[in-house]
DNA sequence: CGAATCGTTGATGAGCTTCAAAACTCGTGG
DNA sequence: CCACGAGTTTTGAAGCTCATCAACGATTCG
């Protein structure tokens, strides 16, 4: 990542703004704000007023059916969301967000967003390649979750999560997250996860001491998430 | 749908193609050919070579895992497939596409597809927005099969094929289906998937005669997808 | 007409959820 | 410094959903 950039997307908007490269004109439709651990920021099924980009922090992403939660996936320093309000079918979020742990955020008003797409060409196609990843992952997910037993969900989750966050100095995986989340995450109960998460550690393959997880063997956690 | 469309996608390359707009030139990028029924048009892991678009017929668009497989989507007239080779992260098809019955096709080269999508503003605008509804989909998708049971599943799953093929003068959904394929699309084995569909029989939602399924009772079978 | 495929049904058990109750952690105040 | 209680972690047990296997009837097709 370039100096002076926040995020993946070469022209992204939020590294435009970051960069200060644009107007002041953009300052009416651009709030900063800060998220407290656990605050709410999107609510499923509220109308879509704007997106919002992540300076610093964590925030995860979910749906919910009844009184379940899934987490979809998880937008840390430099990551965007609440962007499928652009699309053609509904005018309400489809997804809450929820900050993790104290966050700092930047908020674009949607019609500004959207005419800057139709006039910043780059910006355009470089979302339009972040989708495209962004809908590989979800699929792979979905896969996943439809065939997948919840043990190798949880590999995939761990090795996602590495992926992601990276490691501190320590060796483990540098996310505080809670078990709830975790489970969330994998797409099955607490107690399933903690049962499979005893098996990985028996198995050597992970360890965990407090919070932190740590993984061991990632040739054979990484073979879980292969087929069969 | 515009009169000398194809699809909902306005400026959709397809479209432009169809119409003949465009310079003899792309001839050289474009291959129009059938898939006879069953015939597998791109296969999971192989290398990405272009994107797909269905002039007429069905296409599934799935994903194995070990011998179970996941259908994703249903593309049919005007869809578009084989695109996810649009990414920065693989360079390997990540779904299989299989005809489910004789279908009209062009493919286009993948390096003029991103070329043309960089020229052509109004379609990268616009398939950033159908990748936006592929997200949205998709993400509730992977939703319901985290938390939904079969027989919601089964449901959403009908009033999608709905949505998607419409009815034929019967009344009937418009779309011949295997029984597995359907099961498949639900994200459940054959026999669960024909249990739940001789429930909602006797609970009067829908209706079976021999290939044919009716919606009978659609807000029932809706109140199925809401939540709890 | 026989073979093969598909549809239908029952029985069984694995995998996971749910409920419930210990055991452990940690902050708070006596 | 310890006791207390609230929250989290861990473990056990029961039950439910769903997958799997197997068998038989129905339908198609050479």
């Amino acid at each position: 990542m370039k100096k002076g950039k926040c995020c993946d997307l070469e022209a992204c908007l939020m590294c435009r703004l970051a960069l200060k490269e644009w107007k002041p004109a953009i300052d009416s439709h651009r709030k900063n704000f800060l998220a407290k651990k656990g605050e709410q920021i999107i609510q499923e099924g509220e109308p879509v007023t704007g997106v919002y980009f992540v300076y610093s922090g964590n925030v995860k992403v979910h749906k919910k059916w009844g009184d379940k939660e899934l987490i979809i996936r998880f937008a840390n320093d430099g990551k965007i969301f609440g962007h499928r309000g652009l699309n053609t079918k509904t005018t309400v979020y489809p997804i809450s967000a929820t900050a993790l742990e104290e966050t700092s955020l930047c908020f674009i008003d949607l019609e500004f967003f959207k005419t800057t797409l139709k006039v910043n060409h780059d910006l355009a196609f470089n979302l339009l390649l972040f989708f495209a990843d962004e809908l590989l992952e979800s699929e792979k997910k979905m896969r996943n979750l439809a065939l997948m037993p919840v043990k190798n969900r949880l590999a995939v989750a761990l090795l996602q999560l590495s992926a992601q966050f990276g490691l501190t100095e320590a060796g483990s995986l540098n996310i505080a997250l809670s078990k709830q989340d975790l489970a969330a995450f994998t797409g099955a109960t607490y107690e399933t996860v903690f049962r499979m998460t005893t098996e990985l550690i028996n198995e050597q393959l992970i360890s965990i001491s407090g919070k932190n997880i740590r993984i061991i063997n990632e040739e054979k956690l990484r073979s879980l998430t292969q087929e069969s």
